[in-house]
DNA sequence: TCGCGATATGTAAGTTTCGACATAATCACT
DNA sequence: AGTGATTATGTCGAAACTTACATATCGCGA
């Protein structure tokens, strides 16, 4: 099974979702991890479904079709636990940021301290964003080992130093570009 | 244009090469800023040299081919250029590792400890490799921002912040997985 | 000298992901 | 009363990417 599925299970391992519940999660804050378009995530489900590692009941729908609440199955959960102890392949990283960077040289100083500033001001963006979700967790030293809450917490915890990283290194990019 | 056109462009602006030292470019450090196979570099050649950004000559063929040498062209240099000045969208960041560990309340603290200190050990030797590469810069004050070294070397330091983050991650995270 | 790996260039088939299209109810605002 | 955004679920074709197949030469160690 690829990767999406993980991820869809995980979000069903913590409460039942229907597919477009599925599709707002994988945008925020499971986005940052893994994103997803919606018309990915319902093949996906009906897939998942017939591999017997979720299941779902319709309820009354509100758009033009019925509404699919998805339960992940005993089976789902033994898949997705096996998932977290398997290897792990090397990260893929693809930054395209850091693409154009390597080509810097190319540009005015003007045009690239454009582009660090922007990518800067993002990174400011989503540290608040971060900042503003890690409130909600209350003490952090009170969540237990195997909670979920402590889990997320964990992913938040790295996003939050990967921003701080980030925005250090723009800063130190900036002081480095001549001013026009 | 694509983004696996413009990452071909960044490294012919340095310098001209066949697509087999393109392809051999894209796997390290290229390949921690952007991947590619090279089924996916020739055709891609191709359709550069279609669309005019680069050309090539045919040189002495050691494989059972012609070997072929590319050059950018002002065309290339131009589009590489405002490709680089252009709205850059906020990035993707897919990380199995944090999908990972959204999932960790479900497996054993023994299960958990494993995949984290594996993942630690792989952004240490990471590490190792760019302290490697950072040795080959000499000292970096004195590099020119218009130069294509002091490009790389910036894409370097994000990519040391990036692991000494991710490793202090770790440590954070080992210190609070209960010993089994 | 025999096999193995690296060099070197490509094609073909399959998978995954993206972007656009399609549809319709409900709710808030004007 | 009408307009538009949000909720809600899906299909379809195209683009991007991966894996496997195909071929041939050179250098190196066993």
């Amino acid at each position: 099974m690829r990767t999406l599925g993980y991820a869809v299970l995980g979000l069903l391992a913590a409460e039942p979702l229907t597919g477009y519940q599925v599709s707002r999660r994988m945008a925020r804050p499971i986005g940052y991890l893994w994103t997803a378009r919606h018309s990915q995530i319902y093949p996906e489900l009906r897939s998942l479904e017939q591999a017997g590692l979720v299941r779902h009941r319709v309820e009354d729908g509100r758009g033009p079709r019925d509404t699919k609440r998805y339960w992940i199955t005993g089976k789902g959960k033994n898949a997705l636990r096996s998932w977290v102890a398997s290897p792990l392949e090397p990260p893929e990283s693809k930054s395209e940021l850091m693409l154009r960077v390597r080509a810097l040289w190319l540009v005015s100083p003007t045009v690239a301290r454009e582009l660090i500033e922007a990518a800067r001001d993002r990174h400011v963006q989503r540290r608040a964003a971060y900042a503003v979700e890690e409130a909600t967790f209350g003490d952090p030293g009170l969540l237990a080992f195997d909670s979920a809450a402590f889990s997320s917490y964990a992913t938040l915890r790295c996003g939050i130093g990967h921003e701080d990283q980030a925005v250090g290194w723009c800063d130190w990019l900036l002081a480095r570009i001549p001013r026009g």
